[in-house]
DNA sequence: TCTGGGGTCCTAGGACCC
DNA sequence: TCTGGGGTCCTAGGACCC
């Protein structure tokens, strides 16, 4: 038995915890880049704002005066969101993140009354005590748990924000009521695919021969249909496996054709996937970057290129990372184009120090290593970009905008305890909106005094 | 005017080997 | 005219997720 417990729309959830004004309005929080809406409120999914809709196209929807727009706080989320799972780590087992705001679990005991009054507690607490509203959902399955999830999220019925999909009976009940589009695993593509076929519930797919969803499709969708069956096929186990990639990219908030600028942008995103590929205990193999113009501007001649180079030995320095990050950029760079969006991956990814040295190698790696952890250390310790590599402190031109932020109620200073206030005074151009929090900017709130 | 970022897995096809 | 069979490894691209 899984459960599934996930937060409901999370970044919403988390801005409504330092400004209760937002509550029963319509909130929406952007991407990077005031871009896309990553996340609605109740209210604006209701008025019919897709996730994911471009936030010039929000009028397409609805009134935009009526709409709260917010820059996204990822730190904020990240922060609130180590709260619900230490609270749900408190009753559950085998706990594994699946993302920022939703975990998979299973339960140590053994009847389902003393289950659910386990998680109604946990869904007490956190609303309590992180002031997050959750949902969990409970099936044989982690495929099953989303539905169940979906479920109790939805209902306003379900007691306790808790449901449990267990009688096959029910299951297939909810397998009729279940829309193919909206089982996890099936995208726009597949269920666009399977609707043309006649499949348009759960129930219908079920029902196909699991060799020929094989041979149409792949062993990947053949897995969710057996997940919907009821047998656990371990799909998207998330669990501890480090990753095997690490990247950095942005759009940057203009159009660039400046090759001094750019490689600015290269050298923060090449320090940053350093950073966190150290934090991570990896180390890569090999480094690549990308650039790219904007495929919205049909007036632009447009350019995309990617060069991925090996490292000697794998490493985590971040000298060696922006040296090769950069080396890569120098291969792709073209004169005459104009750039919207570059990004910097770690790859081959190893992890847990059994790194084959290279004798022809010349940096000294223990040294590195040492230096490596002092910067560390001492960014922990002061401020993220106390210390950065000087190519990294230029004019950081490709910063993305973000225009709408607002100002952090006081009340964060008793609430984390962890997030320095003071570092929220500036907003200097060229960061990432994870390294610390900003800004002075004042949002208009429709209705609001 | 304005369209995110960071991941995963699978498959097909090409290069290469014997 | 006729052009093997069976592997492996790598890569690019497509699909999905949040």
């Amino acid at each position: 038995m899984y459960g599934l417990l996930d937060c409901n729309n999370f970044f919403v959830s988390c801005e409504r915890v330092f400004d209760p004004r937002l509550n029963g309005k319509m909130v929406v929080v952007l991407s990077n880049n005031d871009g896309c809406v990553i996340a609605r409120s109740n209210e604006a999914k209701a008025a019919g704002i897709p996730m994911g809709c471009p936030a010039f196209k929000i009028k397409e929807h609805t009134d935009p005066r009526q709409v709260i727009q917010l820059s996204a706080r990822h730190i904020l989320y990240r922060d609130l969101s180590c709260r619900v799972m230490n609270i749900l780590s408190d009753e559950a087992d085998n706990v594994q993140q699946y993302s920022v705001d939703e975990a998979f679990f299973v339960l140590p005991h053994e009847d389902v009354e003393t289950s659910h009054r386990a998680m109604a507690n946990v869904v007490n607490r956190v609303k309590q005590y992180v002031g997050i509203p959750v949902s969990v959902g409970f099936a044989p399955t982690r495929t099953l748990a989303k539905i169940a999830n979906h479920i109790a999220k939805r209902d306003p019925r379900i007691t306790d924000g808790v449901y449990w999909l267990v009688r096959p009976e029910a299951i297939d009940i909810i397998l009729r009521r279940t829309p193919i589009e909206d089982v996890w695993g099936i995208g726009r593509r597949l269920s666009a695919s399977l609707k043309s076929k006649g499949i348009k519930t759960a129930a219908d797919f079920v029902k196909m021969p699991p060799s020929l969803v094989r041979s149409m499709y792949s062993v990947t969708l053949e897995r969710t249909q057996r997940e919907l069956m009821g047998h656990d096929c371990q799909i998207a186990n998330p669990v501890d496996i480090a990753h095997k990639t690490i990247m950095t990219s942005r759009t940057f908030g203009k159009v660039l054709t400046d090759r001094d600028e750019i490689a600015d942008a290269i050298v923060s995103f090449a320090e940053r996937t350093a950073r966190q590929l150290r934090a991570e205990g990896g180390v890569a193999g090999s480094v690549m970057t990308y650039v790219r113009g904007d495929h919205f501007r049909e007036d632009l001649p447009f350019y995309s290129n990617s060069c991925q180079l090996q490292l000697a030995t794998p490493s985590s320095d971040t000298m060696t990372i922006v040296r090769m990050a950069l080396n890569a950029f120098n291969n792709i760079w073209r004169d005459g184009f104009t750039y919207r969006k570059a990004g910097v991956m770690a790859l081959d990814i190893q992890h847990g120090g059994a790194i084959q040295l290279n004798v022809f190698d010349p940096e000294d790696h223990g040294k590195l290593r040492r230096l490596m952890s002092s910067i560390d250390s001492i960014n922990d310790m002061y401020g993220s970009r106390s210390i950065k590599l000087a190519p990294g402190l230029q004019r950081g031109s490709w910063a993305p905008n973000q225009n709408h932020f607002k100002p952090l109620s006081k009340t964060l200073h008793f609430y984390t305890g962890m997030i320095d206030i003071n570092q929220l005074q500036e907003t200097p151009k060229g960061h990432f909106e994870d390294d610390e929090e900003q800004d002075n900017t004042t949002t208009e709130y429709p209705d609001m005094p």
